[in-house]
DNA sequence: CCCGTAATAT
DNA sequence: CATATTACGG
């Protein structure tokens, strides 16, 4: 009952948005990604899912708004849909599906699911959230609230669902304001703050009073939903980090009506707390489990939670371990029902498939299940998935572009598309690999080091996996602009110069091979979106045995600044 | 006035 | 206890 609990909800890393992406020219040819549809229970069928999302240009893909990274973060949602939760979604809200056209998705698609909370968004492809578990209640307008009307996003107390009509205006008078700081015995009755002593704050409140004593009443205290708080971020993202103040967010962020400079201020504060908090906690879990691992073998691990599991891939990478972590660690999984079969390994074709190697199958993307969603791996997964479907799109749109501009080069479109497809086939999956993700393990035995981690709550956990998902973003997006750059494209050199705002660089980073503890991945990862410096150390080091991208190791992968460079490289690769 | 941080309130 | 709101100092 701990109302505390949904203040900030941890919902699964993002929750689905519509899939509306409607129609897009089907036409794209090239690459689909094939993925088994899992249910937990029932065997996959392999599906082939033609990512039906539209690419503005790069110009599109940067301002207000309609960031890359909510985008993406819509994207996978769809993609991947809820599973038609059983019972959860039985929530009413979405009542009048909105006429929206939901297209369908692919044929086959586990998720048929409906319960689609329709609203514009920014984008296109964009709507509200869907809240079914979360208790709190963004308003149904859409977000670009008609300057004046109030949207308020206040949270509505308790259960009672909040109907966009009734509104309670208060006239401008602030509720409580407290006056002089410190005279200990004075306590004023704050509850009709006479607007005159103390404060020289003429404030006009924008606060709702509670309507009556009955079930809806309004809260007073503001909390961010869903929503905003990934306007937020994406703002943050946009801008980034170093850059952001109350300011610059609340212009990059799409207006409405309840974020004032002030809210965003604390906010970006809690952020920023939050950041080093989950930092710190990071490094120490996962220093602590790096020389339990340099002591005993691996073997002696009894779960492996979040860092841990972080830092049992960068061992097992240095000591050239073919291909560890068995899942049965990590899968504490509840699959009572299937016992050994891996329903995920649909194997296509035929082809005899080594252990290590494979042959040259489509990217097998698991179907997550919520649980898997909400772990630190499933998370990374998530990202990743849109992260490729992104570059697809990406992909596309230079096609498109090579193709017009230079009809009559060669260049048009070859170089491009392979490079990705071997990409995606070249290294997908490890021996390992089995959908079958860890959802974070609960400690076993005694010698639970319980990382706060575990416990996060959408907050952190969010903005963990969300720096490190920008950081990549941001490289890409950065990369992209360039090359869209004097429309051309040529890859030359990218003389960064940052596009709107200022110059970005990511990470600098290092890749000190060794076994490393904090430096190394401290400056990797968890760096933070935006962060900005002068220094642009290109990745010049070459990540020696990296090279495997195996989503197995999504985590690896995903910490690595490989990414940015090499994953980059390889696909755009120039002429 | 804008910001970041610390102190309070909820 | 976590998060939002205010106060305060640069």
């Amino acid at each position: 009952m701990s109302a505390s609990a949904n203040l900030f909800p941890s919902p699964p890393p993002f929750n689905p948005l519509a899939r509306t992406f409607a129609a897009v020219p089907p036409n794209v040819n090239g690459s689909s990604v094939t993925m088994p549809i899992e249910t937990p229970e029932t065997v996959a069928t392999p599906v082939t899912v033609e990512a039906p999302l539209t690419l503005p240009d790069a110009a599109n893909l940067s301002n207000n708004g309609s960031s890359v990274v909510s985008n993406l973060m819509r994207v996978y949602e769809s993609l991947t849909g809820h599973g038609d939760g059983e019972t959860d979604l039985s929530n009413s809200y979405g009542k009048g599906p909105s006429p929206s056209e939901h297209t369908p998705l692919p044929q086959g698609h586990p998720s048929n699911n409906t319960a689609i909370h329709k609203s514009s968004y920014p984008l296109h492809i964009g709507s509200n959230t869907e809240s079914a578990t979360w208790s709190y209640e963004t308003t149904d307008l859409p977000y670009r609230a008609p300057t004046g009307v109030n949207g308020n996003g206040i949270r509505l107390r308790e259960g009672s669902v909040s109907e966009s009509s009734d509104h309670v205006t208060v006239g401008g008078r602030s509720l409580r304001k407290r006056s002089a700081p410190a005279p200990p015995d004075s306590k004023d009755g704050n509850e009709s703050s006479s607007s005159g002593g103390g404060g020289k704050s003429s404030r006009s409140s924008k606060v709702r009073r509670k309507g009556k004593d009955t079930d809806g009443r309004w809260s007073k205290r503001f909390t961010w939903p869903e929503d905003l708080h990934r306007d937020f971020v994406s703002a943050i993202f946009d801008v980034g980090l170093k850059q952001s103040s109350p300011s610059t967010i609340l212009e990059t962020m799409p207006k409405h009506a309840d974020v004032t400079s002030e809210r965003i201020k604390s906010h970006l504060q809690k952020y920023r707390l939050h950041r080093i908090k989950s930092k710190q906690d990071f490094m120490t879990a996962y220093d602590a489990t790096v020389r339990k691992l340099q002591k005993n073998g691996t073997g002696a691990l009894k779960s492996l939670a979040d860092a841990e599991v972080a830092a049992h891939l960068m061992h097992a990478t240095v000591h050239n371990h073919p291909t560890d972590l068995d899942p049965s660690q990590l899968s504490e999984s509840n699959d009572n029902a299937s016992s050994k079969s891996q329903p995920h390994q649909t194997h296509p074709p035929a082809h005899n498939r080594k252990k290590g190697s494979l042959p040259h199958d489509a990217l097998m993307l698991p179907q997550l299940t919520e649980k898997e969603k909400n772990s630190p791996l499933g998370t990374s997964m998530s990202y990743l998935m849109g992260l490729f479907f992104s570059l697809r799109q990406q992909l596309m749109a230079q096609r498109e572009h090579a193709a017009l501009a230079v009809a009559a080069r060669k260049l048009s479109s070859e170089p491009v598309a392979d490079v990705f497809s071997s990409f995606v086939h070249g290294h997908a999956t490890g021996s390992n690999d089995s959908g079958a993700l860890p959802s974070t393990a609960t400690a076993v035995g005694g010698s639970s080091t319980r990382s706060n981690l575990e416990q996060s709550t959408m907050m952190k956990r969010e903005m963990e996996s969300q720096m490190a998902f920008q950081n990549k973003m941001r490289a890409l997006k950065q990369q992209e602009v360039n090359k869209y750059k004097g429309d051309g494209f040529r890859m030359e050199e990218q003389h960064q110069e940052g596009l709107d705002g200022g110059e970005l660089s990511f990470d600098k980073t290092e890749h000190p091979h060794h076994l490393a503890t904090h430096e190394s991945i401290v400056s990797q990862d968890y760096q933070g979106a935006g962060e900005i410096d002068g220094d642009h150390t290109r990745g010049q080091q070459q990540h020696g045995r990296n090279r495997g991208l195996s989503i197995a190791n999504a985590e690896e992968f995903w910490n690595t600044d490989m990414v940015d460079d090499e994953l980059f490289k390889f696909l755009m690769s120039d002429p």
